[in-house]
DNA sequence: CAGTGGTCTAGACCACGTC
DNA sequence: ACGTGGTCTAGACCACTGT
């Protein structure tokens, strides 16, 4: 590995955990090491790269506190899943008002393909004319009807979607199963509205109903969004939480 | 004694940077470094407690995770304020729809005591009949009335708080410099109402109209409630964020 | 038992701010 | 020039999981 680095002249200094970190990572983007698999030993890696094992520790420490890895003492170290319990509720920050988290069922309304809108454009940095594929779905907490989403994405980096959409419930583990896209994290804003008629009348409830209108846009390991969704949550049985720390 | 570490179970193993955290955390809960003074150097701390500068950079590397330390290459590092600019957003997720972060004015509406009711009770962990502080006041962003606040805090932990009250806007650095009480982390759920007309005449809107309903309880350093607060927002020139990661 | 991650140490050098 | 935090190394031992 070359530690000197003649990248720029003033700024340039990359401390050497973050060049083997980008190393990492980018075997988790390219698919050399997919979702649940053993990584090699930090030993292993630093003989590889020949770095010692403290400077592997502190770029495994950044890519574990950004949920890309997870490590057991005694076991090794793995690729995070995005099925697991303990992700599911990264990005689902939605709770009953009673009783324990449970995350939610989806029924599936609808696929259609088109070419970018000017939010689409935005929110996925799209140019007018790039095709997305757009997804309609219901989803239901403890069997109570709760939230109409709708969410894009581009058809570029998801082809053929739309046929293996049927019945998955979590999206990206599929995204990241089948595409080798992991979504890493996200951002939401959240706005309060009044319940539009057509999902007054899908969920059951009266249009104008007070909703929230949570607008996320997922972005891949390389900083690239990924997927925009809107979704119209009903908060009569349960609440948006947020932790601030 | 261990008296309050979550994590405690049965091994009783406890590592070595951990306690050293302890001890720099009750530093900082019972006043010995107030906030924005320059804690002593990292090896100089190391001396005092007879262990080695990694231990003691281990158990600075979670506090500055946490917020409570801010280091600077070549000056030192300093406890956390929460007055600076880089903090405000910590706890303040409200931003305008267009243009940049904002932080609001705040508007005194009255404040006054009591003792505590059901959800009181239960969100700051007191007794019936124990005392608080309520205050009400109307919030402002960019100029525009947006915010209706009510905030309830137990009197015990902040007496004659009603007098200082008067002209504060961060309320967190008035509990941190006067009462020695450092919010180091909040919990909101949130939902969606109609806005109760009492609030809407305050903030010259329709009542009805569907509005953010935003209940925070604040943590304090050693984990207990300090304040619970409920802000109704109007999202009709801002949003909530929330990033997931 | 061997192998893994987790902790702890001691010392070296680098980048930065201050005197 | 000096002291600070930031990085990097090498080696030791501890705690845990497998065989």
């Amino acid at each position: 590995m070359t530690s000197d680095t003649p990248e720029g002249s003033s700024p340039g200094f990359r401390p050497l955990y973050r060049q083997v970190k980008q190393i990492l990572v980018n075997r988790l983007r390219d698919g050399t090491w997919r979702p649940g698999v053993l990584i090699p030993s930090e030993v292993q890696i630093a003989a590889d790269l020949g770095v010692s094992q403290g400077t592997v520790r502190k770029a495994l420490d950044e890519m574990r506190g950004e949920n890309l890895l997870i490590s057991q003492q005694g076991r090794g170290t793995f690729v995070a899943r995005h099925d697991e319990a303990r992700i599911l509720f990264q990005f689902f920050k939605i709770i009953p008002k009673i009783g324990p988290p449970v995350f939610p069922e989806s029924e599936l309304r609808g696929v259609s393909t088109g070419t970018a809108n000017a939010q689409e454009q935005r929110a996925l940095r799209l140019k007018a004319g790039d095709p997305v594929i757009r997804i309609a779905r219901l989803r239901s907490l403890a069997g109570r009807l709760t939230i109409s989403e709708y969410l894009s994405v581009p058809a570029g980096i998801f082809p053929g979607l739309g046929a293996d959409i049927r019945v998955e419930n979590n999206l990206y583990d599929l995204y990241a199963s089948r595409y080798g896209i992991t979504v890493s994290r996200s951002e939401e804003r959240i706005t309060a509205v009044g319940l539009p008629s057509e999902d007054a009348t899908l969920l059951g409830l009266a249009t104008g109903t007070p909703v929230l209108a949570i607008d996320r846009i997922a972005i891949a390991l390389d900083g690239q969004p990924v997927e925009w969704r809107r979704s119209l949550c009903s908060t009569a049985d349960c609440a948006y939480v947020s932790e601030l720390r």
